[in-house]
DNA sequence: AATAATTTTTAGATTTATCTAAAAATTATT
DNA sequence: AATAATTTTTAGATAAATCTAAAAATTATT
C-alpha cells in the first residue's frame, strides 16, 4: 500500500531528477514539497525501504524502476484529469492544477483507462505536457524556450514551463495560447527581452516570460 | 479545515441518523466505519468541538445544521460522481461505489458545479438514490420495499437498499434493473419469499432480495 | 590544510487517528 | 432492588508524518 504522502514525494523526486541531477538532494525535495529537510530524510529512508528509491546518507535520492513507474502513473493521471477539466468541464488552464493534484491520487485502474478512452486518448495536457501512455511511455516533442529562439524564427507556442495561475493569466491577457504563431523580431541584449510579432502586432515580452514559454521553430 | 476522516464520520452519523434514531450510538458508528468504539468517542468529541455534531457522554451523537450541510454536500458529490462513472465512463452500477468513496472527498466548488452541469443535472444516482441540489435540498420519491408490496401490485423498480456488488450482480443476472416493471404474483407466508412476474415470466425471489429492492406501486 | 559555511542527519516532541485493556455508566435480567 | 450483561469512556500505546534544535558530514573559502 502506498500513501498519498509517499506518492507526492515520489513525484517530487521524479520531477527534480528530470531537471538536472539524478541524485536529488534532501533540501531540493524539502523546498519543492514545502516541508523540512529532516522530514525528507525520514521519508526518503522509508521510500528506500519500500523499494521506491535508492538512498545513501548524504548522497541524495534517485527513484528505482519501481519508483519511476509510480511517478509516471501519477503524472499520467494528473494530466488526463487536467484534460478532462478543460475539455469537458470548461475549466481554464490556470484553474486545473490544484484540482488535478487531488484527483491524481484516486486509485482505480479502470477509472483511468476509461477516462483516457472518454477523452479520446489525448497526447498532451492543456499546458502542452505529454501524457504518458498506459505502458508508461512518454513521447515528447522537440520544443525550445522562446528565449532560445533566434531573430527571424517563426514559432508556434507548444507549452509552458511554469504553469502557475499568474503566468497563465498573463498569457491569456495577451492572447497567447498553445497553438499561437509568432515571429521573433528582436532580442534586446541589455535585458534579454524579446520582441515578437503576434497576429500582425509587435509586442515586447520580458526575459522571464520568454524563459517560461516553450515554442516549436519552423 | 475538515479532514477526510472527519468527513467520513459525519457521513456515517448522517446515514445512521436517517435510518431510525436521531442520537447515533458510538457502537453503531464504530461498526459502520469499521473502527473501535474508543476511536469513535475521540472523534465525536472533536466533531463536537468543531461544531459539526452535538454530543453528550453516553448519549450518542447528532449532527448540527453545520454538520448536516457537510454530510449532504458529500452525498451530493458521491452520487454525482456515480452518475458520471456510469453515464460517461461505462462503469456498471456494481463497480462505482468504491471509486465514488474516494472522489467524494475532492475539494473544489467549481468542479462539482461543472460536473453537475456536464451530467445535465441528474436527480438520481445509478442506484436510484436522490441527488441533493446545490442548496442541499433532497426530493425523494415515494418508494416502498418490494417485500411491502401487495399481491397483484404492478411495480416499477426504482432503487436498491443494499448497493453491494454482490446484490447488484444478482439483480443483473436476473435482468432486474431500475425501470424494470414487475407484478407481485404471490407472497409465501412460510419464508416470506415473493413470486414476481417479470417480462412475462414468473420468478421467485427470497425475502432478503425483496427486502433490498425499492419499487413504486401503480 | 585549516577554518567557515552549508547541507544533512539525528534526537526528541507534537499532532492525528488509531488500538487494547481497564474502568465507569447504562441497560437488561433475574 | 440487586446482579449481570452490554455499552461507552478513559488511560495509555502505537504508527505516520511532521517539526525544532543540535550534532555530524560535506563543501567552499581562505
Ligand atoms: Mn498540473
Ligand atoms: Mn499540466
Ligand atoms: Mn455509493
Ligand atoms: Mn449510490
Amino acid at each position: 500500500m502506498i500513501t498519498l504522502t509517499e506518492e507526492n514525494y515520489i513525484k517530487s523526486i521524479y520531477h527534480l531528477g528530470k531537471q538536472g541531477v539524478n541524485n536529488v538532494s534532501t533540501n531540493a525535495i524539502a523546498k519543492d514539497i514545502k516541508t523540512k529537510a529532516s522530514s525528507v530524510t525520514d521519508m526518503v529512508k522509508k521510500l528506500s525501504e519500500k523499494g521506491y528509491a535508492d538512498y545513501k546518507k548524504y548522497q541524495g535520492a534517485t527513484l528505482t524502476e519501481k519508483g519511476k513507474r509510480v511517478a509516471v502513473s501519477i503524472i499520467r493521471k494528473h494530466r488526463l484529469w487536467e484534460v478532462f477539466l478543460v475539455e469537458k468541464l470548461n475549466f481554464s488552464w490556470d484553474e486545473i492544477h490544484e484540482v488535478a493534484e487531488q484527483l491524481e491520487h484516486i486509485k482505480s485502474e479502470k477509472l483511468i483507462k476509461q477516462l483516457d478512452a472518454f477523452l479520446e486518448y489525448p497526447t498532451h495536457d492543456p499546458h502542452g505536457d505529454p501524457i504518458p501512455d498506459e505502458t508508461g511511455k512518454i513521447k515528447s516533442i522537440d520544443k525550445i524556450l522562446l528565449s532560445q529562439a533566434q531573430i527571424g524564427d517563426a514559432c508556434i507556442c507548444v507549452g509552458v514551463q511554469d504553469s502557475s495561475s499568474e503566468f497563465l493569466k498573463y498569457l491569456d491577457k495577451n492572447n497567447i495560447a498553445l497553438g499561437t504563431e509568432l515571429i521573433v523580431v528582436h532580442k534586446e541584449p541589455f535585458d534579454n527581452s524579446v520582441t515578437i510579432l503576434v497576429s500582425a502586432k509587435e509586442f515586447i515580452i520580458s526575459n522571464m516570460i520568454a524563459n517560461n514559454l516553450f515554442v516549436k521553430v519552423g
